[in-house]
DNA sequence: TATATTGACTTGTTAGTCCG
DNA sequence: CGGACTAACAAGTCAATATA
């Protein structure tokens, strides 16, 4: 049984990596992502640092606004996981507001009518558009739409993964580029269990990519796929399959020529460890369908590594919080 | 009856194009 | 170059329909 299961995820690994090497056009766009973006990389933190996050606002930066940021970034305003916003800003200050694209959906999902367009961050209106998320009560309203309930969770784990103390898991901290939370992009489809599918530009993005560990030798690259139930036709069994997939082209990738700068983004710094051993998980809220079956197993590409977790959550007053062998990804208190 | 399959629809991300 | 726009597609929701 146990072998049947560890062989269904070596094929997956054996898949991936089979479409990653019919499909190479990915390795020179990877490369010039990682180039992009590392020369900019200054200039995105000094523009990041010039200006507050305001909770419960969240700023994110998606690749293409990353590989862009020459002279000006935009960034993304999430609140409840959810874009709210565009804040696009240059080092003199200036940083400007804009909700266009979201003025339907903010009023839907959260009441919220304050259209604005270039608003400077510091004036009157972009302050009443804070304050209005701010001062907001509950959750989204009624209408619910199910695929935000999924951001909203992963919005909560990165918030509980950046916790400095009272971490409900410790050693667990969200990969960020200039200290931004940023959706890292896949070339690959993997959501449709029974297939993987190369999808070059348009592939499917890894939900979290985090870091454990104390440090030194202990760190580990994980990569998270989560699901925003814990229901019997998406087990873990088929999230983990996800993870495995993302995976394998995080290995892949670090294994490329472009390795060593994107190893560098993903914020560690040294050498790529060898054997490169890196976690896959899938995250679910804790329920009936927790599948503890799959916990440590590795599978084994090349000299590398991926080893398989698991996280299932609770949650409580806005909270993830996590019972004891409910997740083998770090330490729970 | 319970489960699978299908397609329309929604949302998010990227690349590319055009304009000032 | 930045900004506005579009096309394309992943991934998910949801409900109607088909099938065992």
């Amino acid at each position: 049984m146990e072998e049947i299961r560890k062989s269904e995820f070596l094929s997956v690994v054996e898949e991936t990596r089979l479409r990653l090497k019919d499909n190479s056009e990915w390795r020179a766009r990877y490369a010039s992502y990682a180039e992009k973006i590392s020369d900019n990389l200054c200039f995105i933190k000094s523009v990041r640092s010039s200006f507050h996050e305001w909770s419960p606002l969240k700023v994110y930066l998606n690749v293409t606004s990353a590989k862009t940021a020459k002279n000006s970034v935009s960034f993304e305003l999430r609140y409840m996981g959810q874009t709210v916003a565009n804040l696009s800003g240059k080092t003199d200050k200036l940083h400007k507001l804009s909700t266009n694209n979201y003025e339907t959906t903010n009023l839907r999902d959260f009441g919220c009518n304050i259209p604005l367009s270039g608003a400077n961050w510091y004036g009157e209106d972009a302050a009443k558009f804070r304050g209005f998320f701010k001062n907001r009560k509950g959750n989204r309203n009624i209408g619910d739409h199910k695929k935000n309930e999924e951001h909203r969770l992963e919005s909560l784990l990165l918030t509980e993964f950046s916790r400095i103390k009272n971490k409900t898991i410790r050693h667990i901290k969200s990969v960020t580029i200039g200290r931004v939370r940023f959706p890292m992009p896949t070339p690959i489809s993997a959501s449709n269990h029974k297939a993987i599918k190369y999808s070059g530009t348009n592939g499917g993005g890894i939900d979290i990519l985090a870091r454990t560990g104390t440090g030194g030798k202990a760190t580990r690259l994980c990569i998270l796929e989560l699901k925003d139930e814990n229901i019997k036709s998406e087990p873990p069994k088929e999230a983990i399959k996800q993870a495995i997939a993302y995976a394998t082209f995080i290995r892949e990738l670090l294994r490329s020529d472009a390795g060593a700068a994107w190893w560098k983004l993903f914020g560690s710094g040294g050498k790529i460890p060898e054997p490169l051993e890196l976690y896959a998980a899938c995250v679910m809220p804790s329920g009936l369908y927790n599948d503890y079956s799959f916990s440590n197993m590795d599978l084994d590409i090349e000299r590398d590594i991926i080893k398989l977790h698991y996280l299932y959550f609770n949650e409580e007053n806005n909270r993830i919080t996590i019972k004891s062998g409910n997740t083998t990804l770090a330490v729970t208190e």
